[in-house]
DNA sequence: AGCACGCCGACT
DNA sequence: GTCGGCGTGCTC
């Protein structure tokens, strides 16, 4: 009889088995729907067998399969397996959690057509004029269409009614769908000769033949992008695809256009959260088809199929969304490197500021280094930057005379100026001024942050929010001070500062709206702001030609954090805000307010010296044992009884000890954020100077885990954990 | 995870 | 007498 070995979406490190009609022919990779328990789940045919070890009897047969889609590649499938095996998580949930949610569900689907829309005989003969005045957006359609066909997406982008003046453009007899164009046909649009540094990149990569890693090491505004989009056309050019990684969905449709641009025949799709599941679902199946030659994603798209992929970019390899921080704690990047090195084919990791472990990964000759020490454009120069004391000059409300000065001269001269600061909010606490009352969370160890306009205090870990209490709930006290400083109070500020210069706060809170943070960039880039007061979000990958002032107002907390990364996040944090400025023809200048301004992180800073610094930091690592000179591990856990949690942590340990010579296995400590939304959190550190021991040990760990006692200890491992 | 089974306390 | 609490165990 034979058995099919099937992935489900259970919390189970097994495969299951069922039966399947004689005759019938099902492929690994088959989507099928089985019976399980009372219920009928989707599940992934993994394997197939000729027996089973179980008594036949409770073998099932599956109900049927869902064959409207082809099966997942085998590729794809070892590499989910090495997904769930790497990360010690049940397959079921590791396979099934990389699918499109529609995918997922017995629903029907197909790959839809992509619609070819081209203007007929009779369209071909009108002229735009003869089009009613009022008909914009049919105007604005036949243009485009006059230069050729195109699809619906495509003209969605001109104006998003589109469809409906297609289908009245469509009655009228102007416009009919027409057969895809010649999928083969490749053009590209070579807008800049490379500079000598991107020429040698760009050879270097093209040059590999099967797998290689390349650590791509270009300071900002090096032309990282256009390394990339060399590499592409080479790719493209030879029928291959492409996959780029990015770090958010923000980034996604810039980048888009700009590569739809340049290679005008080339089928392009994006891969990210932001899409519908009916989106998301003809995307994947569209890449798994081979006709999208380039996919754009962020981390969830690394386990997108592809056939004839060729080569894999991550853009921003540093970044630490790359690592996802619940369920299947992967690593994009380093799945992306094991997909790569499996599939045979070139990978490269771009950065202006590469992680730690890359860059000694470089230097031990693992990946190959390949560096852009120069900004493409000619003229733009590095910014100049400065660190001012703020043991020495008067604060107020966060910001600096100095910096205050600078500002000013922006706006008297209509440049764009940028402060960065990572706290939301107005202020990060309230207090009481008689009896020192801090404004606590009740459920987390965090504190409420005051959020102004809206009069309330939200907590940033569990998003608890109340009204701002009129007096101190302590004491009674009417006098409560914002204490501390976040992009609010720094918008207000400046407002009353800088009457006549239109200020932009760029934060969560000010883009929660879908399509607002799209809104705000096309101001920015139309001029029509002066200053722009935000957080992370700002930093990323926005060319603002016309931003000639950075202010960092307060980076020092990162200086003296427990984490051991913190500088290493930090330094790239600057060195990417520090990028926004001078973009273009004006020189750019950067003024960082710190207490340390002797720190030998603002010395690397200022010098744009990152290959000293990231020395500095490997010597410290080697010298504490710190990754990436060990590998880790963490067992995470969290409860809503304090005791359980350690008492758990404790047994856990206990059955780590002595499992396996050759890791280090550390206490039982709290989170760096040891109570949450209610649940108390505690972790457990294992540590091994070699990847394989301490892969040994997790696989003898993980099994005795899940036998411990039962209790409500919500747990997970972390292999490669970033955060603690 | 989800859902059954099962064995003990307060209710129409 | 039984409704329902959540501990324990199973799902191919």
């Amino acid at each position: 009889m034979p058995i099919l070995r099937v992935a489900l979406d259970l919390p189970l490190s097994t495969l299951f088995d069922y039966s399947i009609a004689e005759g019938s022919a099902v492929e690994n990779g088959q989507r099928v729907l089985v019976p399980f328990g009372r219920k009928q789940l989707v599940g992934i045919v993994m394997e197939m067998a000729a027996a089973t070890d179980l008594p036949p009897n409770r073998i099932k047969e599956i109900t049927r399969q869902l064959s409207d889609t082809p099966p997942l590649p085998a590729d794809l499938l070892s590499l989910l397996r090495f997904c769930s095996d790497y990360y010690h998580h049940p397959i079921g949930a590791t396979v099934l959690a990389a699918l499109p949610a529609r995918l997922r569900s017995e629903q029907a689907i197909a790959l839809r057509q992509i619609e070819h829309y081209a203007l007929s005989t009779s369209g071909r003969a009108l002229d735009v004029e003869q089009l009613p005045k009022r008909r914009v957006v049919q105007q604005r359609l036949l243009i485009a269409l006059k230069s050729g066909p195109l699809t619906a997406a495509q003209l969605r982008e001109i104006a998003p009614s589109a469809p409906a003046a297609l289908k009245a453009m469509q009655e009228a007899g102007w416009v009919e769908l027409c057969p895809p164009p010649d999928t083969a046909a490749h053009s590209f649009n070579s807008l800049h000769t490379l500079t000598v540094e991107q020429q040698q990149a760009v050879d270097a990569i093209t040059a590999a033949e099967g797998y290689g890693c390349f650590l791509l090491h270009g300071i900002t505004g090096s032309g990282k992008t256009e390394v990339y989009v060399h590499l592409m056309h080479h790719i493209l050019q030879r029928g291959g695809q492409v996959l780029l990684l990015v770090p958010e969905i923000n980034l996604t449709p810039q980048l888009e256009n700009y590569f739809r641009n340049r290679f005008p025949d080339a089928e392009l799709l994006s891969l990210h959260s932001g899409l519908s599941d009916g989106e998301r679902a003809q995307n994947w199946l569209r890449a798994q088809s081979g006709r999208a030659r380039i996919v754009l994603g962020t981390r969830l798209s690394v386990f997108t199929p592809l056939p004839q992929l060729a080569l894999i970019l991550v853009d921003e390899e540093h970044d630490s969304s790359f690592k996802q921080q619940d369920g299947l704690r992967y690593s994009a990047r380093d799945v992306a490197i094991f997909r790569a090195s499996q599939r045979g084919v070139p990978i490269v990791l771009g950065s202006a500021t590469p992680s730690l472990e890359s860059y000694h990964n470089a230097q031990t000759g693992r990946y190959r280094m390949l560096r852009l020490t120069r900004r493409a454009a000619e003229q733009a120069r590095l910014p100049a930057m400065r660190c001012i004391n703020t043991n020495q000059v008067v604060m107020q409300d966060g910001l600096s005379a100095p910096l205050l000065a600078a500002l000013g001269e922006r706006v008297q001269r209509g440049e764009q100026s940028l402060l960065f600061i990572n706290r939301r909010g107005y202020a990060p606490v309230l207090m009481c001024t008689a009896c020192g009352w801090l404004s606590a969370c009740p459920h987390c160890a965090g504190k409420l942050v005051l959020h102004l306009p809206e009069r309330r205090l939200r907590c940033h870990h569990c998003g608890l929010q109340q009204y701002v209490p009129p007096a101190c709930p302590s004491c009674g006290n009417a006098d409560l001070q914002p204490v501390g400083v976040g992009t609010q109070r720094v918008e207000s500020v400046l407002a009353e500062r800088f009457p006549e210069a239109r200020i932009l706060r760029v934060d969560r809170d000010s883009t929660r709206n879908k399509g607002t943070w799209d809104a705000m960039r096309q101001r920015i880039a139309d001029d029509e702001v002066d200053i722009l007061v935000g957080t992370q979000m700002l930093a990323k990958g926005h060319d603002f030609p016309n931003l000639t002032l950075v202010g960092v107002l307060n980076p020092d907390s990162a200086l003296y954090s427990s984490d051991f990364r913190a500088s290493e996040k930090l330094f790239a944090q600057l060195a990417q805000v520090a990028g926004r400025a001078g973009r273009a023809e004006k020189p750019g200048e950067v003024l960082i307010q710190t207490a340390f301004p002797d720190h030998p992180l603002f010395n690397a800073l200022r010098t744009h010296d990152y290959d000293t610094w990231a020395q500095v930091l490997l010597e410290e690592r080697r010298q504490s044992g710190f990754p990436p000179f060990v590998y880790q591990l963490l067992l995470r856990a969290e409860s809503k009884m304090p005791q359980e949690v350690y008492a758990w942590l404790q047994q856990a340990r206990s059955a780590a000890l002595g499992l396996e010579p050759g890791v280090e296995i550390y206490g039982v400590v709290a989170a760096a954020m040891p109570l949450r939304a209610s649940y108390h959190r505690a972790q457990l550190l294992v540590q091994s100077d070699s990847r394989k021991t301490l892969q040994q040990f997790a696989r003898l760990w993980r099994p005795r885990l899940d036998e411990l006692t039962p209790t409500k200890v919500r747990w997970s491992l972390d292999i490669d954990p970033l955060d603690f």
